[in-house]
DNA sequence: AATTACCCTACTTATTTAATAGGGTATGCA
DNA sequence: TGCATACCCTATTAAATAAGTAGGGTAATT
């Protein structure tokens, strides 16, 4: 199930996609226009600055806006930031990687031949769409 | 992220799908075989029996076994039962629909428009695999 | 200097997950 | 008939995560 964090991670950063130059937009907002609780999407915001997708201006007209442009912004990038792994299972995840406590052998395991085939064609979508595919603009 | 219980369930499936014969397995064997807790196990197979893709045999030499042909059961049909819907948000689910309670409208959605897409992925691989395909048989 | 708006920490509530515990009941065989 | 086997069912719980709330601090702009 994806997380409202990354629900609304997305939405902002479409909403900010849409914007005409790049001006700074006020978290209250896109808080209001998205309905999206202000204190909750300002620490998504946050999370997406540090992680680089995201330039803020503080003071009066200050504001977030994207580091790039929406179609320099492919899915896999928000995905892993937001939500973390793209895949269902640690033992198939490239960038989370973690071996299962219980499967003595993952080359045997059925569960992980069928994830790894999940995660590939997740991964296929994820990658060719970017933050521009996602806005109509 | 896929739960243990789903985990558990697959891994116990291809268990019974691997017998020669249509044996009952005991619940203590696929506990001990693949590291599954022995009382959480024994309430996933009860799902799975309830649901229809096993049977059971009480008493001495009873046990679970597969009540259709490994190659007749699709993984959408173990999914369903056990993780539930196949789409990572309610209002993309087909068999699990929701509405969502932010969000205007969901033709626009920046959101729905990808998760389509992916639910779409997924269950290609999910209704082309069967429980035959996941064991070694 | 005042205002605006980002920045950060801590806390809370609800839900879900993954068990665990402890019996109850049906079946088959001696 | 009685006993052992093995499924059947309910309730409880510990831990983790999600989703949001509260409140104040700090930097930049006008």
């Amino acid at each position: 199930m994806l997380s409202k964090k990354t629900k609304y991670g997305i939405k902002a950063l479409t909403y900010l996609a849409r914007q005409e130059n790049k001006t700074p937009v006020q978290i209250a907002t896109i808080s209001k226009n998205e309905n999206i609780s202000l204190k909750f999407l300002e620490s998504i915001l946050l999370t997406l600055r540090k992680n680089g997708l995201l330039g803020s201006k503080k003071g009066k007209g200050g504001g977030y806006y994207l580091l790039k442009e929406p179609k320099e912004i492919q899915m896999t990038t928000i995905m892993r930031i937001l939500e973390g792994p793209i895949a269902m299972v640690p033992c198939v995840s490239l960038n989370f990687y973690e071996k299962c406590e219980d499967c003595p052998d993952e080359e045997t395991c059925a569960v992980n031949k069928l994830m790894v085939q999940v995660r590939d064609s997740s991964l296929q979508i994820f990658r060719n769409t970017t933050l521009a595919d996602l806005c109509n603009c």
